[in-house]
DNA sequence: TATTGTTATACTCTATAACTATA
DNA sequence: TATAGTTATAGAGTATAACAATA
């Protein structure tokens, strides 16, 4: 088990990592809601997901996918197909205009971004990937493990 | 400079990044404003910070920050003394009790992030923290060339 | 004249709750 | 009865612009 310590250290440093994606999306040459921009990547590397998955992967209400997805719509970046297994659900996709402006967006934020890391090698590009791969992955582990726990062992005393 | 290809995994990863920390944040016992909880952390790494440093930390207006500080110096939490050395600014630092909130909450969470990190060494954990330290210094480095440089040579034609 | 910070205003994003439809 | 998704509403969070005070 980690050390809190270090634990400590590296969530600072996670949480500066929130502003930098911040500033990447404002800089983006795109001209639809900034919210929408995730579900877009989301979508290009998955393929489809269901409103749900959406939600959860973007760790919001399934209303705010609701409206997002109603918007992406309605500008024909995607597509919603009935889920033929199940009624009540949607298959959300990219529809074709919609993978052009995110094949736009990710091939200028890909040069943008190879060029903030001039210095570094792919070596040291791939373990940072790596890591954060593994970090989402201990998260989500975790998150299920205290799922399945009494709500008091998850829970703060005091206050 | 690293490829392409292994920088649009990255930003991938660090997209991910972002619903984590919102996660975190959000099941803090923490009773006061969300968007605070990231000065409050700052300020207790930095000792003090002026209004317009801690906007440019968080990415975020002047105007943003000027409301928060006030906010949390309402509940007492910061103090904001004036700068000896220039008449228009402010030094903002934490107040005892923000103090005491702010320590309650860090312990709170690294106790948290350290059950989740429970299969990670500590050497594991200070690699992918001094990974984010260097990418927030290449990031920045990047926008201070980009601030040096005309304008069409960072903006992208057409659409 | 430029910079630091504040205030007024509007816009974006989000959560909550009540609802419909299907499982 | 539970789940997937929608809609209405209110509340955070944010940016823009106009402003005051100091450099």
């Amino acid at each position: 088990m980690a050390s809190e310590v270090g634990c400590e250290e590296l969530l600072a440093r996670l949480g500066e990592v929130v502003p930098i994606v911040k500033a990447i999306k404002r800089d983006l040459p795109f001209t639809g809601p900034r919210a929408g921009i995730g579900l877009l990547f989301a979508l290009r590397r998955c393929g489809q997901l269901r409103m749900g998955q959406l939600a959860e992967w973007s760790e919001v209400d399934q209303s705010v996918i609701s409206r997002h997805v109603a918007e992406l719509e309605e500008r024909g970046w995607v597509e919603r197909v009935p889920n033929p297994h199940d009624g009540r659900s949607w298959h959300v996709r990219l529809a074709p205009e919609g993978e052009r402006v995110t094949d736009e967006t990710i091939a200028y934020v890909r040069r943008m971004f190879a060029s903030t890391l001039d210095d570094w090698t792919d070596e040291e590009v791939a373990e940072l990937s790596g890591l954060l791969g593994r970090l989402r992955t201990s998260f989500h582990a975790h998150r299920a493990r205290a799922e399945h726990l009494p709500r008091t062992a998850q829970t703060v005393k005091g206050h």
